[in-house]
DNA sequence: AAAGTGTGCAACCGCACAGTG
DNA sequence: ACACTGTGCGGTTGCACACTT
């Protein structure tokens, strides 16, 4: 039985989402809350389909995103993760708070298979690529399951377990090779936090998106602090994002600039009184160091 | 400086699952 | 039980930018 396209695709915008549209999308969800995903654009008045809106959202204009390449402990966590799990992306990501599965899927595919093959291991069977090609491939064949085959075979033809971080890692998963650290203490811990796992991000509602009433005096980019909120384990981020090797990251942290991430929230905030937007949506907002995961392109400056 | 090539990432596509009537 | 809708997920693509020649 084939599917229904999930919105009529005539005379929808596809691309790069333009400042206004984000601006559109940001301003309907605030006021609204996430609702029925499909109904979004109409509402909002954007020519996107649902499942653009929801994509655009959660993996670029979320607040609770973290910007960023991913540091090295989330890296390894990335990679001890992948070791138990395979492909599941999403469910990687559940344990990384502010990482979307897109995020992790590409940094996978662009930097950890390159350096996992430059260590000589296996991306895929996460074994010494000398060992891999004799072996039978079990782990790849658990892991990487043709598409839509991940989710029709073992994996998930089990009773839907609860998608509560690690709680959800099966014992058969446990047993898999010795992870580098125990990501299933180090869930629980962080389940016993304030923090949160992607799949368990309820709806968001209006008065639940927290925006900073001022930046942090230091970087914005000192992810440390963020963390520090979370009260996860012995995190090391780069205490300054110029600390990063990487000139590109840099380029990316800097997004974080003060000066712009006050701008951007200020301006959005000031921009929403157009929208005769319910005043009692402002004060609650003006709670929390949440960060914004606005880019140097946009960077509201189309508000 | 220009052209060619490589890289990274945002976005799209299509399938599967869950929920509902 | 079935049809249908809404949503989530993983794989893939295309483009912009960076780097090299």
């Amino acid at each position: 039985m084939g599917r229904q396209p999930c919105c009529d695709k005539v005379g929808l915008k596809k691309g790069p989402w333009t400042a206004e549209e984000d601006q559109k999308l940001i301003n309907f969800i605030l006021t609204n809350g996430q609702c029925c995903w499909r109904a979004v654009p109409k509402l909002a008045g954007l020519l996107r389909c649902g499942k653009s809106c929801r994509l655009r959202w959660t993996n670029y204009l979320r607040p609770d995103l973290k910007r960023g390449l991913l540091s090295e402990y989330e890296e390894q966590m990335v990679i001890d993760l992948h070791a138990q799990l395979g492909n599941r992306w999403a469910k990687i990501a559940s344990h990384l708070p502010g990482r979307t599965d897109n995020e992790i899927k590409n940094h996978w595919n662009t930097h950890i298979k390159k350096k996992l093959k430059k260590m000589g291991i296996d991306p895929l069977t996460h074994k010494a690529l000398s060992s891999t090609t004799t072996e039978p491939q079990q782990s790849q064949q658990k892991n990487q399951v043709s598409k839509g085959g991940l989710k029709s075979q073992a994996v998930d033809k089990s009773p839907k377990e609860p998608e509560t971080s690690l709680q959800s890692t099966t014992s058969e998963e446990k047993s898999m090779g010795s992870p580098l650290f125990d990501p299933m203490e180090m869930m629980m811990m962080m389940d016993n936090v304030d923090g949160f796992c992607t799949d368990e991000v309820p709806l968001i509602e209006p008065h639940e998106i927290l925006v900073p009433a001022a930046p942090s005096t230091s970087s914005s980019c000192d992810s440390s602090k963020l963390l520090e909120e979370l009260q996860l384990p012995d995190f090391e981020w780069p205490s300054d994002c110029n600390t990063s090797s990487d000139d590109n990251n840099k380029k990316k942290m800097s997004l974080w600039d003060d000066d712009d991430f006050n701008n951007t929230w200020g301006d959005l905030l000031s921009d929403r009184s157009e929208l005769a937007l319910d005043d009692s949506l402002s004060s609650p907002l003006i709670q929390c160091p949440t960060r914004m995961p606005f880019d140097q392109e946009y960077s509201w400056a189309y508000i």
